[in-house]
DNA sequence: CTATAAATTCTCACTTTGAGCATAATGAGG
DNA sequence: CCTCATTATGCTCAAAGTGAGAATTTATAG
């Protein structure tokens, strides 16, 4: 007699808002953790598709509509907080989803930071400290654990690739890398969870805060997704009010990617792309000269296959120090 | 009391045998098609992980080691072709796998053109007259039968930037767009499969072979992740024996892109980007001056954080008179 | 009226692309 | 042996795209 098997549907809610992106929470229904994604089983008899499922589980427990979503993975370790309390075997389909800023009801979930929970992704004002006081360190030491040359050789090898070296830069795109590296190296809290008898103590603080199950993993994945999809299509859009300044766009991206642009190039790059055109009316709650307001060009869409904001480099200010 | 749900692990396995790219298929077990993937279900006791219970569907089936696997996509729409006879509600995991040519034991399998299965996708020699003849045409029709001008407009859009016109080009990476379209406006045999009482009649020959079941739009699937991916992920190299020359890696990428590339500019690509390394020695059954064989150089995956093969543009043949 | 903060415009050197021409090394046919 | 077809490999050049930063404009806060 075959084990049960679940299929759970997960968000990763995401928005910006005052520069931070941020991920709808809602309380955990297990309770021993603070927060967890939305997330509701799939019913085989009501959810015709699996995005209709995921809809209805959010519209319950949050009031909100989705206008984009997008399937992320589908996660179905055995042994990685994926088997219900009644041994029941689950799957995770994890989803991404893109809403502007808004408040919700009381309740409701709340906007959690990001990089509340990713701290090491946030490269805006430089390599964060904790990289280099807690991270950095930590990893070498699981480096030089490794048993024999070629395991600590290899390890380093995934260490200066997925973090960052002299020689590689850091590729804001491998999130879940990070996250997954972390892990194996036993680093963040989710590693005690499953396998209950590891050898070191509970994690410094500053490896983020963990949510519910494995919902860290999802928004790595979701992170990573977003920040590569960024390049080639327009999504920051579905991040911002109709009308926008140039850096409140830049800002927003510059939010999600984790890291600094170059004002100038990046509005050449958005205005060549013609991603936006301007309203003729203007924000003067800058603080400084008043900017014109933008709007998204939907018409891109059917101009060109891909377009998007693109990534000017960065400009040097506190970085490439690893 | 709740219908019952089960996985289905599905496994689009992909090589480059003489210029051609191949998909490994295997006898449909229905029976009332002729090929199908090599699939099975998900062992909620047995299999660890869902790319364990895939490898072990596959080994099974084929006989087959995978070298190299990835996830595609999760399918579970209720009406199109996922459940089961006996009514369970059943989703399709899909994977994609790379693997050197070779050959197959008897009644393990065949090796499928998969331009047999997508003839739309191969623009190696120009537009191919199927697209020009017949799927032109009978899209050009489908937007004609919108109901209203918003419809026909928005279906015209739809055409346009999914099968290229004289202000979009073709994107080669938009296969499951493109086969998601034929299905919609019910073109392509699938259509038929789902919706019983459809108002066309059987689709042109030209249109494709058809798998069982949704293999199909795994294969649209796979083929369009792979396309995209090998632009920043030496994944070719999954696909070439140990030495080649660089006119046989060339040719690899075009089978698989479904384009012409401009051999001196892709040379540049592949060498400036440090992809591959002379091996000193040379290949003489060229047809004319022989031609030295490289290797993957491994190192570069340390070295860089997203490198690939790019795509140089292709010498203008045949091509942009859409 | 002046300092400060942004927004907007321009420059400029440098790299990367797209295309095509030129030269080199083979085997086949005379 | 000589010529040609065939493929490999090198080289050039203009056009377009990038990275960095200077200069100019128009607000607001004293």
């Amino acid at each position: 007699m075959s084990r049960e098997l679940r299929v759970g549907l997960h968000a990763a809610i995401v928005a910006v808002t005052g520069e931070q992106p941020r991920v709808l929470t809602v309380p955990d229904p297990a309770a021993d953790l603070p927060t967890a994604l939305p997330f509701g089983p799939l019913d085989p008899d009501q959810h015709r598709t699996l995005e209709l499922g995921l809809r209805a589980w959010v519209q319950e427990q949050t009031g909100m509509e989705l206008p984009y979503v997008e399937q992320l993975y589908t996660f179905g370790d055995r042994d990685r907080a994926s088997s219900d309390a009644d041994g029941a075997r689950v799957l995770v389909v994890a989803y991404l989803a893109l809403v502007r800023e808004r408040q919700l009801a009381e309740g409701r979930g709340a906007w959690e930071s990001v990089y509340a929970v990713l701290p090491w992704e946030d490269r805006r004002e430089g390599e964060p400290n904790v990289l280099r006081d807690h991270i950095r360190p930590r990893l070498g030491a699981w480096v030089r654990e490794g048993a024999d040359t070629a395991t600590r050789r290899l390890r380093r090898g995934r260490v200066d690739i997925t973090f960052g070296s002299d020689s590689a830069g850091w590729d804001s795109e491998r999130v879940l890398d990070r996250f997954e590296l972390l892990y194996e190296a036993g680093l963040v809290a989710e590693a005690y969870r499953d396998r209950a008898g590891s050898t070191r103590a509970q994690p410094d603080p500053g490896f983020g805060e963990p949510l519910a199950l494995d919902h860290r993993r999802i928004l790595a994945t979701a992170l990573g997704r977003l920040r590569g999809k960024l390049k080639y299509r327009p999504l920051v859009f579905e991040l911002l009010p109709e009308a926008f300044t140039l850096l409140r766009l830049q800002r927003t991206v510059e939010a999600l990617v984790g890291v600094r642009l170059h004002k100038q190039n990046f509005r050449r790059l958005v205005e060549r792309g013609r991603l936006v055109e301007g309203t003729g009316r203007l924000e003067s709650a800058t603080g400084g000269r008043p900017a014109e307001l933008f709007r998204f060009r939907r018409e891109v869409l059917h101009e060109r296959p891909a377009p998007g904001v693109g990534l000017p480099g960065l400009p040097p200010k506190r970085s490439r120090r690893a």
